[in-house]
DNA sequence: AATGAATGAGCATTCATTCAT
DNA sequence: CATGAATGAATGCTCATTCAT
């Protein structure tokens, strides 16, 4: 088989660590929500299983990093959305905000419900708290900047909320995405209430959330 | 080997089934988040593999029936609730019995977490839509309890917010459950923002969804 | 569930096992060869499973019953048509007679292919025998009768010729029943000579070893 | 555990191919016609379960492998023999060398009829096809050159008896081959018929169906 | 005689991970 | 660095058979 140009520099390397995301992205949307094998990855990347290996430790430490790359951005969104609404901003345009990237990005919240119970299952303890640490500086900037534009947040609340918004919309995610087979036989009309409209609820749930100033 | 009782009468059967889900509801809170094997289940109600696919189809299905078997219980907890308080009730007084039986069941969200993306895989899409359909009329049934107690709800409106109120506890149960090793590492300081405490959150949470009442 | 009637006098156990081969070939045939289970076998017959063990020791039992009772048929066949032509019959007309019960019951075939390999594994030797023995007589009887209207064989060459034809029956039909995926593909041109045509080549082998009265 | 050595080079596949097949050739034939299980040739070959996976998909690919194997060489055979013999041949010399390998080999035709009820069950009919159709390439090549040897035959007479050799000789070892237990019994007397010689009767069946060259 | 609940041996297959090349 | 052959643990499920009722 061919192989693989050789990641000598730093950047290659972390070229070929992006690769390997975005292949293991494309494969788990496409899955329907199965966690795609290594082998699939890797094929899918056009490398070779053990390459894979050479990047992650684990399975679940790539879709970790993945997991966190998309959070990651999910935090930036947010971020642009209150740096572009110089001074105050109305909770309706952070909610809707906060809502569009999860909207656009579902896959995001299908891991994230693996994130919590499968994924740090195998993985060293150290790496999961890196990531999460990461996550925690990354909130607490947020929070600062989000204290800043919208009155009436105690100092440190911003986060919370944003922690609550995001465990809402990953509860809420699973509601409404239910297995394809399932799906098509929830078009019956005694079933209209499981039909969970995502956006609907997520952004009346993060209203509720983030309106709730005085709690 | 020993052999079990048989179960012939129907209430035999059913206390049979309520054995295996107890051994799996058992091994499920002692594995840390893992679906225990069918062999083990069996092994802990005292029967023969083949036995436990005498009363379920597949593995999944024991999980989905424990499932529901405890959202049913959850439901009833709330309805008494609301019985309880003749006449109006506070949404503190309401969240706070909402909030009960989950705090004390956690393994009901953990488990709910693997509902709606594991368990509905492996079973025919006409069970699920059974449980989904009885749980609807469940829901239906409490929400217009509800509705008589709690002034300023649309009609439908309290179905939808339990609903909300679920979603919103599976999701903060992910964040605030990881794995053993990783809740270890947590004691840090700097993470102190990661140690969720559930409690708090999910009666917060809930206090905000409720109390949206103009949404 | 309703109980069978009991079986008490003698005609009525030999009825009951009737209906239990029934009900298997039935299977059997519908199943694309493979052999049915207990569980089925004893459904269609309306009988419990454990009932179907009263009247045959193992599931091969079964089928092996089965087996030998349609080759008594078989050689049911070919005697009438040798007693229809009073006096001496020809090669042609005879073969043509052997040939026709097994061209309407080719299951007697397809189940054959498993008689002398799968179903006399689990069953008592004895048992096996006892068949055997009990073939070995129609065998010479017909043997017998079929040297007395055809000239120019040795005695004892009839029973072994019919070994012979039956062996050459059970092969061809292996030959020419593949599994319906395959038998689908087999329309390919190329592939024209695997569609055996079950019935020229029958006719033909069997012409071939019955004319060869001089080896 | 000790590891194979890895098979790189194509031709070192091959060989570890041939290695997987005479396990499983000689578990079958130890095992009085079952079918052994994939663990049972791994271990025979010295190989983990999981890699004979890697060369063959399915377990029933395995034996249908073997039998081609083995009818592939019973082609070289017979082609020797009429090679052997420059110019014309005897039936009785084609009929010698045609039996001489199967007599030499009766696992080929124990596992030839498995071939046609269970081995080709649980294959992608694709693959199934594949194998036809290079043995149908090889019959004609054989039958081509046959009729230029014996003479009397019209065009593809000699491959059509090729395949009803085939099948006689697959139905007649049936016969000839019962399980061991039945096999001590027919020792007796009265059943010295069922104890078919398998050596005797596959010529005479051979030689009918080669001399009946007018059909 | 009839039932059908209980049994449990048996087995193919997948796939994350390692490590020789 | 990259490869991909080899590993082997892990497990859901079937189904012939038994036997208490």
């Amino acid at each position: 088989m061919a192989v693989a140009r050789r990641a000598r520099a730093d950047w290659q390397k972390q070229e070929r660590q992006r690769e390997i995301l975005l292949a293991a992205e494309a494969l788990f949307i496409g899955a329907g929500g199965q966690l795609p094998s290594v082998a699939a990855v890797a094929a899918r990347a056009g490398l070779a299983k053990g390459t894979v290996y050479l990047y992650f430790k684990t399975k679940e430490e790539v879709f970790l990093a993945l997991l966190n790359w998309r959070l990651g951005e999910w935090l930036d969104a947010v971020t642009e959305v209150l740096e572009a609404s110089k001074g105050p901003i109305s909770v309706d345009r952070l909610v809707a905000g906060t809502a569009d990237y999860l909207l656009n990005h579902p896959d995001t919240l299908r891991l994230a419900s693996y994130g919590h119970s499968v994924l740090e299952q195998n993985i060293e303890a150290e790496t999961v708290i890196g990531y999460k640490l990461a996550m925690v500086e990354r909130l607490a900037e947020l929070g600062a900047k989000t204290e800043g534009c919208l009155p009436g947040l105690v100092p440190g609340q911003a986060s919370r909320l944003y922690l609550q918004s995001y465990a809402y919309a990953v509860g809420l995610w699973q509601m409404a995405d239910p297995p394809e087979a399932v799906k098509a036989l929830l078009q019956r009309d005694d079933l209209a209430m499981f039909r969970v409209d995502f956006e609907t609820e997520l952004k009346a749930g993060l209203t509720a959330l983030w309106n709730a100033l005085d709690n």
